[in-house]
DNA sequence: TTTCTAATGGGACGATCGTTCAGGTAGTTT
DNA sequence: AAACTACCTGAACGATCGTCCCATTAGAAA
């Protein structure tokens, strides 16, 4: 790695970086549908014409905000793996918690991954990112029963999924029991 | 019933309830993205103005879709335990085939019910018709197990929304043994 | 028949959209 | 020094958007 390569364009980079996480709080306070050149720009305190200079289509600029997103998720889901595992834990509590706070003070965030997954279905060359947190899962943990892992990562989904709905968030304390039902072996 | 009220009232209902359906074929097609009113409207084969006749705003035409499609939804799961019942199954194959259903030939429906949960998950007006088939099932089918029925709901809808972005869909074979597994009592 | 009302649809207005362009600035290379 | 390159940005273009206006049609009520 050389220091300073170009300052030049070590400066675009990390102005196309300031775009995208622009661009990932506008989809998580106003969703998809509310990613505009110009609203991004706004966001990230950029003129319009820099969101273009750096992407050469918004479709660009959402593909890759979502693809950045998708990163995100799946470090986060190797890290949770791992302080798990550093306490001996089977990972119940650390799957509840995971999930209450991503229901509650990361909903926004929550919304923008399942944009990603609806986004996906329709354009296959996003499914890559969309699965990157189920792939790091299924390569991080033991297969003891392939049938009961499957429905262990479809439940967690359901969860999220279900819980944007709820009127209010659930908690922590609400999930642990169907977060042991569904870790629990037979 | 009065067979006839007002001849131009059942027009006029007529065409509002064309619209919808058009709209719901959009949303199939290209997402609510591709909902505008002019897109509709040639989709229906009416003139542009008769969707802002009909619908106050756009958002109103979304969600009268939206609540649409739910109500479909929701009648589709009544018959679908009715049928399972009067078979005398579990429910268990008949769910696997509804659900490999949903992610081939339905698999455009099956987005745009997904489109709805994440529009209800910014919109608490919409939540209601989004928890409607949750709802069905819930009021139909016996809880011996509150836990596990939590679980099978949420792994329902886990099954379906990693369908979508599966580079093919599922088979019911593929699906039978998880659904299985989520039905089997313990 | 006359009056009233709901539905219809052609046309257009202002706003906002994605994108382009051309001039300007600053760091790199020769 | 000059030449080059990458980044930056104000201004504007054409397209499309939601919505409104108004004349017309057709069924209901008088």
């Amino acid at each position: 790695m050389k220091p300073q390569p170009d300052g030049r364009k070590a400066r675009g980079e990390k102005r196309r970086a300031e775009i995208i996480d622009a661009a990932l709080r506008v989809i998580e306070r106003d969703g998809v549908a509310g990613v505009t050149h110009r609203t991004v720009a706004v966001e990230a305190g950029v003129p319009t014409t820099s969101t273009t200079y750096h992407f050469s289509s918004l479709d660009d600029l959402l593909i890759a905000t979502l693809i950045s997103c998708a990163r995100d998720m799946a470090t986060e889901v190797y890290w949770m793996i791992d302080r798990a595992r550093s306490r001996g834990s089977r990972g119940a509590e650390e799957v509840a918690g995971l999930l209450a706070e991503a229901l509650g003070p990361r909903r926004g965030r929550t919304m923008a991954e399942y944009e990603l997954y609806l986004l996906a279905a329709r354009r296959p060359e996003l499914r890559p990112a969309a699965r990157r947190w189920l792939d790091v899962l299924t390569s991080m943990v033991r297969h003891d029963d392939e049938v009961a892992f499957r429905v262990f990562l479809a439940g967690i989904d359901g969860l999220l999924i279900q819980g944007l709905i709820d009127d209010e968030p659930p908690s922590a304390e609400e999930l642990r029991p169907v977060v042991d039902y569904l870790l629990k072996p037979r």
